[in-house]
RNA sequence: CGGGGCGUAGCGCAGCCCGGUUAGCGCGCCUGCUUUGGGAGCAGGAGGCCGAGAGUUCAAAUCUCUCCGCCCCGACCA
């Protein structure tokens, strides 16, 4: 490719809108540019990248036995009736009417179309088990795009969907995908993802796990501990939390005027925070009672936790949902509460401390001295609360710290979710309908390319690896006036070609600040240089995009020696995905 | 959806508070000359419904109202 020619000008000031850098470098190097909010075009620059790695998801897809298939994206109504997630799913699920009146949603995932694609298909055990895969378009109308193509409302992405005959066949093939996975981020030269176990949300299915690139501008939370290696999402990490036990003393009612919150009467009594009980009341569990969820006046609620407790998302309650079941708002207890009317959980810390201080049901008074099992026997415990930097490893082998990162890719284990519900079955082999069991594993294109910007950078732009980069090789031509320069330059250009390389040649007159500042925001890994100075000597110049460094060698050689490191780092890049 | 910020040339911004001929600056773009190793210099030029609509006024980029869009924080998130 001419440079000259390329589609999209690139550009020295950072656009106002962007925040993080590969926002920034985005738009800055012509990669791509926004349309309307969460929705982009793609550049030459942009696309190639996307290409690149596309190419790895199908080979990698297609080595677990993968076969591509392409879904709609626009779908009836009645099709995800049968899922019941036409009701469940909220507004990022667009719906519209088509010209006769039929209602259509936009797919934002794909496991409807793909029961429905396959279940006419599939009859037999012995078609099991499968794997179809996708690339294609989705659409969630995000409450909130942003950072460039992080999170975006329309995108490509890899969808996978896997059938089985068993829970261990899945579990099984799982594994690989997971594998498969691990080579896929390797080989798009992003090998240190971390692979965190994840809650599986409105997917459905029990297993789940994300796979994380750890950067700054990450927007998720991921609870690590360096010393035994745990990695969880914060949404569903656990960790030990120190426990103060002490001897039980006699329960006791006291006055606190006006304490309503841990910290006024903590402060009232002259206690610490983890001295106290914090009663939070939820609307409402699956069957539809008020939810009150007690930790420890030191920590919060995870509602995350407290929705896989009672099967229903947690929404805090009013004060008069509450007064309603004889709780009194500020100083609520789970003492005397109609248990038919509430459900009371508890967390794991409450039921290990002693003498907390909790409401007293009553205006203006607390109990002290609390004590659950004394207290308030046999009630449900379980673990609710959110985990703190500090805390202790779940494993004890180290304390925990928190780091940001971008999801680049998930899988699930579905289970029968889809399967039964749309009434997908084969025959086994004594010829009883069975229903199988579903797996699927999605990777965000497009977020890759970002998540991977982010992750390669310095102040001039992107550094692309050089498997996923747009072009191999970056030529320039410094002064192609000057005797020899042109010509020498154009032969380069057209031997690089011949030997299989992919080349952007820097065919403008520019002086060569200009045009290194703009190699550098194509951040293509090597870069070669043909000048007067250098020509005059028979040599090229060289430099390397990740590491700076740079040197001369033979023109003659130049050709073959780049092809060598090319093919040397693409090797290099893809021994350590086939390590897995 | 709540809070905050911003819409003036492809990009970055000034002007607005305090209304007044033809709306400015830098980058980029076009022409010419000079220049050529980290975003060159000089000269000449093109490019604007000042987000949209409605008001107030002799007069609106500027004041008022409504709407739209974008960004950030939060809620949300497969």
């Amino acid at each position: 490719m001419r440079l000259s020619q390329l589609v999209g000008s690139r550009y020295k000031e950072r656009p106002a809108e962007a925040t993080l850098d590969s926002h920034a470098f985005l738009l800055r190097g012509a990669y791509a540019r926004q349309v309307a909010n969460g929705i982009y075009s793609l550049l030459p620059p942009g696309l190639r990248v996307v290409r690149k790695i596309e190419r790895i998801l199908r080979e990698e897809m297609d080595r677990v036995g993968g076969q591509e298939v392409l879904m709609p994206v626009v779908m009836p109504r009645e099709l995800w009736e049968e899922s019941g997630r036409y009701q469940s799913v909220g507004n990022e699920l667009v719906r519209f009417s088509d010209r006769t009146g039929h209602d259509m949603v936009l797919g934002m995932t794909h496991e409807e179309a793909v029961v429905h694609l396959c279940r006419n298909e599939i009859s037999s055990h012995a078609q099991l088990p499968f794997m179809v895969y996708q690339l294609q378009t989705k659409f969630r109308d995000e409450p909130r795009s942003r950072g460039g193509l992080i999170r975006v409302r329309e995108f490509t992405m890899k969808d996978a969907y896997s059938f089985h005959a068993s829970q261990e066949d899945l579990e099984r093939y799982y594994m690989e995908c997971y594998k498969a996975y691990q080579r896929i981020f390797a080989r798009a030269g992003v090998p240190q993802v971390a692979v965190v176990e994840s809650d599986s949300g409105m997917m459905g299915g029990k297993v789940a796990h994300e796979f994380m690139l750890l950067v700054d501008a990450g927007e998720d939370t991921i609870v690590v501990c360096e010393e035994s290696g745990y990695l969880a999402n914060l949404e569903v990490a656990k960790g030990v939390v120190q426990a103060y036990p002490e001897e039980p003393k006699p329960l006791e009612k006291v006055h606190t005027p006006g304490c309503k919150t841990i910290e006024e009467v903590a402060g009232f009594l002259g206690v610490e925070a983890r001295r106290t009980a914090k009663a939070v009341f939820y609307d409402q569990d699956a069957e539809g009672k008020l939810v009150l969820a007690i930790v420890r006046g030191d920590r919060d609620v995870n509602e995350m936790k407290l929705a896989k407790v009672i099967k229903a998302e947690p929404v805090p309650a009013t004060d008069e949902r509450i007064r309603a079941v004889g709780a009194v708002p500020g100083f609520a207890s789970a003492m005397g509460l109609d248990r038919a009317r509430v459900r009371i959980i508890i967390d794991d810390t409450v039921a290990a401390s002693n003498n907390l201080v909790t409401g007293a049901n009553e205006a203006d008074y607390h109990y002290i001295y609390f004590n659950l099992s004394r207290d308030l026997p046999g009630v449900e415990t379980c673990d609710i609360i959110e985990v703190k930097e500090g805390d202790t490893s779940i494993d004890g082998k180290g304390s925990l710290i928190f780091k940001r990162g971008i999801e680049v890719g998930n899988i699930f284990q579905l289970g029968v979710k889809y399967t039964e519900s749309m009434g997908m079955a084969y025959n086994d082999e004594a010829g009883k309908a069975c229903t199988p069991i579903m797996g699927c594993y999605g990777i965000g294109v497009g977020r890759l390319m970002s998540s991977a910007m982010e992750a390669y950078r310095d102040q001039y732009g992107p550094i692309w690896p050089i498997t996923i980069a747009p072009w191999q090789v970056h030529l320039n031509a410094i002064k192609l006036a000057a005797p020899g320069v042109a010509d020498t330059a154009e032969q380069l250009y057209a031997g690089l070609q011949a030997a299989g390389l992919e080349v952007l040649y820097d065919d403008r007159d520019a002086r060569p600040g200009a045009q290194f500042a703009d190699a550098d925001l194509l951040g293509i890994p090597f870069r070669l240089v043909v000048s007067e100075r250098n020509l005059k000597e028979g040599q090229v110049e060289w430099k390397r995009r990740d590491t700076g460094e740079s040197g001369v060698m033979p023109l003659a050689e130049a050709v073959a020696t780049v092809k060598g490191w090319i093919e040397q780092a693409i090797a290099d890049i893809n021994a350590k995905a086939d390590a897995y």
